[in-house]
DNA sequence: TATTAATCCCATTAAATTACTATGAAATAA
DNA sequence: TTATTTCATAGTAATTTAATGGGATTAATA
């Protein structure tokens, strides 16, 4: 019941470049500076929130990333899912799954699906601009 | 953010042995055949349920296993800490954790802390006896 | 136009985890 | 004493995770 780093980067890079926004484009070189992680593996994530159109990329010398949509618009849920895929703790409850043969008969499914909409509810409330809001609070206290 | 087999089957296990208590001793062998589930892999996640004192096994001929108490007593979340671990989505919310040198610069990690409590919240909201009364309503509908 | 700095793309890999399987010893009822 | 069961430990194939590496493409700038 882990998310993985590809996931949990996947939010800091987005937060990273909401809270370092300019105007101006900001690299992978930076962010995994800024997040002291692997530049390598930062690019590969980065690569899939560029395809999904959540970062818009420049290509070239002085190139970089900027979020396509105001941090408001960002929530966690979002992005985990982009990265991770579904959040169901089991596989019968993802979209799409090819329905299990004791489904009618099992007795554990309700609890799964509670905890999936716990889970749910919990990432999609939160936002990018929710997180900067709280680094605000953190910085002040 | 999978829950994995073993979790899922030691939750049935104990469910298993709680729905068809007759008083005596049940065999991992009835419990893989009605759970349509490896009987030696199943034999592996019970010892982890036996040390722990959530189940008592008589061994030799006529042995097997029957729960401790009474079905009130063990929530899923009890189950699933022990066969699984934490179930704290990131490694540096978990108890005892060796404390992440980012953690009073982190934003994300209040995302985290909601996701861990919302998890803990319904998974130890449910018990056993919830899981038997539930299916008893699937039955009747 | 050449250089430099960046993204883009694809392949590889070491380590860990998952989900078993296998073997055989020890205990106990009949 | 035999059949049946748990107990303990080791092995293993497949998958996933978390990267690393090499090089092609693009674009600003000197």
């Amino acid at each position: 019941m882990k998310i993985s780093t590809k996931g949990r980067y996947a939010v800091r890079v987005m937060l990273d470049l909401a809270l370092n926004d300019k105007g101006e484009c900001i690299k992978v070189k930076e962010i995994a500076a800024r997040q002291d992680v692997s530049e390598k593996y930062l690019e590969q994530i980065i690569s899939v929130l560029n395809k999904a159109g959540y970062v818009r990329s420049a290509r070239g010398a002085q190139g970089g990333y900027r979020l396509v949509k105001e941090p408001e618009y960002y929530t966690v849920g979002m992005i985990l899912r982009l990265t991770e895929g579904s959040l169901a703790p089991v596989a019968c409850l993802e979209e799409g799954a090819d329905l299990c043969g004791r489904m009618d008969a099992c007795e554990t499914v309700g609890v799964w699906r509670e905890l999936y909409d716990a889970i749910n509810k919990v990432v999609d409330t939160v936002t990018l601009a929710d997180l900067m809001e709280r680094r605000k609070e953190q910085v002040l206290s």
